[in-house]
DNA sequence: TATTCTTTGTTACCAATTTCACTTGACATT
DNA sequence: AATGTCAAGTGAAATTGGTAACAAAGAATA
């Protein structure tokens, strides 16, 4: 029996609604470990505070999963949400820029359990160069480029210093790369055709001080009758 | 001369607005560093990839901060959203949890840049507690409760596993702690006037997944002519 | 000082997203 | 088999957020 395939994405999916994958996707991983056989969408909206209105919206825009009156198979509703988000299948990594946050990040588990392996690491420090770093040795950054294409990487974290993101950013497009996470406050120019993410762990927390400075509403809370 | 206090705030203002306040305070202290005297929402918006339309919009809600014709004032301007953020003070941070990610937090410049400064670390290893990072002793996280109030923490950043986070932020909450930013990947429950926010790592990377996996559509480019 | 030019602040409009409410289908029970 | 219940799926309504256009304010220029 072979998993049906999504149907094609036409519409421009918002990101929001992705990120509720994620969330979706993780709920159900924890819901399987609990051996729930189904879940419904009030349920799965109660663990991850939303709507059960918006999990059947965003869950509708990829097919039709759920079984009226019954809810949603747990194991088959993740196996799809793994497969839209293309968690079922390993990617490869490179991290570039091993300091606080690099070095965290090559430990840190929940990327390769989602199946981001980390399989390169470069740095511009001689003393790190050639370094061990969980089984992986620091490549020379001088040759970024060359051993990007030989590897096969698919995917490139940066965590450099934002005074020499763009820089190394404009290699790792020369490589080919399409898809890059930025750790760097920095705003970094690719093409169109590289997706770029950042990822900016100060800008929470100055969210944060702004909800207590300004005591701003908290998001309501919805009631799930 | 005193700088004019920003309106207080009835309307609701947006969470990606706060996130763009977030990314003007860092484009307008770069341009402050280029000693630029004035700036136009057109550069503005030029340097963070959005629409000039937006970047009025969005300081619009908190004020007349520009001179038609001219532009607005660099230097005033960034002092005004840091005090909209609340980063003209410091606040008292503490970390719990000193693993891969802690460790890498407590080295994180960017964070006392912005005024976070994490004065206390709390983690549940006996190795660990008493020892030195960055100057700060480790706490037992069995005193956390009393440490957070007799330090008057304000923030608390989590980085513990995701199992024990509930139990952890529960003590936090007891504590009195009104502002909590996440980094497990758990869904935390806190009270109404319990400001949590989350920093998932993981979400970032599925989303390029995503997007490399569904071939999709970038975010249109927009000319600012 | 008058005129032109630039750029803000704001309102009106449009698009995207979320919520609502209803319809439909599956299962369980009698 | 008929009936009742539950929950998914869905189109329409409401809300929210973003864009565009323009009037007003000030700066620059002559």
């Amino acid at each position: 029996m072979s998993i049906p395939v999504s149907p094609s994405i036409r519409k421009r999916i918002s990101e929001s609604t992705i990120h509720r994958l994620s969330l979706y996707y993780r709920a159900l991983s924890l819901l399987e470990k609990e051996n729930y056989e189904t879940v419904s969408s009030k349920e799965l909206a109660k663990r991850e505070k939303l709507t059960p209105a918006q999990v059947r919206k965003d869950l509708s825009f990829f097919g039709s999963f759920g079984t009226r009156g019954l809810g949603y198979p747990v194991k088959e509703l993740r196996a799809q949400i793994s497969s839209i988000l293309g968690l079922d299948r390993t990617w490869r990594v490179a991290l570039i820029g091993i300091g606080n946050i690099g070095s965290a990040l090559v430990s840190y588990k929940e990327f390769s359990k989602q199946g981001f392996q980390i399989v390169k690491l470069f740095d511009n420090d001689q003393r790190k160069i050639g370094s061990n770093h969980k089984g992986i040795i620091v490549s020379d950054i001088r040759n970024l480029e060359t051993e990007l294409r030989n590897d096969r990487i698919e995917m490139v974290v940066l965590a450099v210093p934002a005074t020499v993101a763009q820089y190394i950013v404009d290699d790792v497009v020369r490589a080919g790369i399409k898809a890059i996470l930025n750790f760097a406050p920095a705003n970094l120019k690719v093409p169109d055709d590289v997706y770029l993410r950042n990822e900016n762990m100060s800008m929470e927390l100055e969210y944060l001080s702004f909800a207590i400075v300004n005591n701003h509403a908290q998001k309501r809370v919805k009631l799930n009758i």
